[in-house]
DNA sequence: CTGTTAGCGCTTTCAC
DNA sequence: GTGAAAGCGCTAACAG
């Protein structure tokens, strides 16, 4: 492997000389300029950022942390973090939490040890605080992605869940449905709660009754269990409609419904939080608050770069984006 | 930042016991291991990646370069390939070439200084060869994933594209069409040019004729330009299925053929290579033939760190994953 | 404009 | 069992 000591001595400058060319400091002749850069390429060089991620105390790498890789909504937000990233001169190190608190420690524990100079961080729930200690205690930047955490002051990007979810549950009631049942998100996750209170005052301004036994609380990486559906379904008075806290929730529901000889929207509506992408264009039928993914990512890695570079001041910023409501094939009035 | 040396005063030991201890190499007594031990858990102690890397001269970091992030092919592999990594315990620095050779380039650089132990290279076509000869010529090992390059002999993890093909047009034969299109990636890919040699071997073994009109060229990062399709269902004798070449094909022409009123499978037929993901489970409709992609990441990332640790022999290796046909509803007899 | 020295945090080698 | 010295490749600080 080529140093600056190889180009040198072929150059004959000192290693400094070479440094200097390399990066475009301090002043240098044109001559020695000319005839470092001409050895460099000669001999092939390329610089070591290891060694120089160690005198700097910086390794121009940036983390992403996301919950889960095959959900379209994080692939889209990866996508606009590398993006940015890449624009902004980082590299980006991948970790993928699964909504897994011990994958995230794990993962943090890397971050820790890699040094890397900033964290973009879509955190798995509440509980994901102590991680986020760890890192201020490191003082290593982060910008939280989607969920906030409750007692971390940080820059953070996230969708209005509530004024989505607000307006979701309003289209279904200008349908016709009365009986609108909630299949939530954990309640651990700042986003399941904003949904639940979206879903509360949307009832209430509409002036319909909230029933306890309409809402269930999973989890965002999908519905297996179909206990949580038949229980709802076989209610004295069951639901017209569902609304799933995310994309991963509505197609396992989906599923589910089919298994049972269910189908949307003929026998029930459902509409839930978060687009699916693709799939969504290839075949426009879910009825959705769609999110700006791709700025999630992008625009948190803006921030996560200022505030590294020193240019984000103080004081913590909020980047709150409205949600999209998409009205498909998914939703329709209800049926006796 | 707390190092060796401040865990080393602390516990009246040397620099060098400290490392012992956190390495486990060498004998140490186990009174002083447990001084140590207690001194780093008090100080806090997280290693340096960095300058470990530096002496080590390796980094236990691979890169992953896939072509674009937003596919459900590539996301499922890059799934598996971070889940092999981590359990290989190395970590994954992500790249995204977008199909496009100057990203593909930068990313090389970026290999490159980074340092990274090896590469998990999805190459965007033949022309990724000259990308390829650079990492040779660091010594850099790298394992190709889904497209081979001629001119490189190194590990591979690729999928039988010639026959998943030929399936695929033997089941379209099977409903009764005669006249099939196939609309294919860049011939600049191996994967194009194996489906072309499997569409044509189908054609052969049941006696049909192949029309060079029914078969279009342009890339696999979808379809926008609506004339493709036009040319060729104005055919005096137009096509009564389609096979697109990929996932992302099929999506661009379901949007162009329902924006002039076509249905699928009602007017016209549709199978493609490679699922969808989750819209497939939500929505079976498309007839493909699947690959095993979480197995090209997985395995493909196990042939990596075997050739970076030696275990792997001096002969490239080859892993072909057959490739699953998956009839849905997109494929039906021809209407006259 | 260019060179020398020291040091980033760690591990390898060789002593003791 | 443990330690001292040297060095991985680079750059900041200072000197000239």
């Amino acid at each position: 492997m080529v140093t600056i000591y190889d180009i040198a001595k072929e150059a004959n400058v000192s290693a400094m000389t070479v440094s200097r060319v390399i990066n475009n400091k301090g002043r240098i002749s044109e001559a020695t300029r000319i005839k470092v850069r001409k050895v460099m390429e000669e001999l092939g060089y390329v610089p070591n950022t290891v060694a120089r991620s160690l005198v700097l105390q910086q390794t121009h790498m940036l983390s992403l942390l996301i919950a889960d890789i095959t959900n379209p909504f994080y692939t889209t937000l990866a996508r606009g973090a590398e993006d940015a990233a890449k624009r902004l001169g980082y590299k980006l190190l991948f970790g993928n939490s699964d909504e897994s608190m011990a994958k995230e420690k794990d993962y943090v524990d890397m971050i820790l040890s890699t040094r890397v100079d900033g964290v973009l961080f879509a955190p798995t729930g509440d509980t994901s605080l102590e991680h986020l200690r760890l890192l201020e205690k490191r003082g290593i930047p982060f910008v939280l992605l989607d969920r906030e955490v409750p007692g971390i002051k940080s820059d953070i990007v996230q969708g209005d869940s509530k004024e989505g979810a607000r307006k979701l549950i309003d289209h279904l009631i200008d349908l016709g449905h009365t009986r609108i049942a909630l299949i939530n998100g954990s309640s651990d996750t700042s986003t399941a709660r904003y949904r639940y209170l979206g879903y509360r005052e949307a009832l209430k301004l509409r002036d319909l009754p909230f029933d306890e036994a309409l809402v269930q609380e999973v989890t965002y990486r999908g519905l297996e269990d179909e206990a949580v559906l038949s229980t709802l379904l076989t209610l004295p008075n069951p639901p017209t409609a569902i609304f799933a806290a995310n994309n991963l929730l509505a197609l396992g529901i989906i599923k589910i419904l089919r298994g049972i000889g269910l189908s949307v929207p003929e026998d029930i509506s459902l509409v839930c939080y978060d687009d699916l992408g693709f799939a969504s264009e290839m075949n426009p039928f879910l009825t959705v608050a769609a999110q700006p993914a791709y700025q999630f990512g992008s625009m948190g890695m803006q921030l996560l770069v200022e505030r590294i570079q020193g240019n984000a001041g103080t004081n913590p910023r909020t980047l709150i984006f409205p949600s999209d409501i998409r009205v498909r094939s998914s939703s329709a009035p209800p049926v006796r």
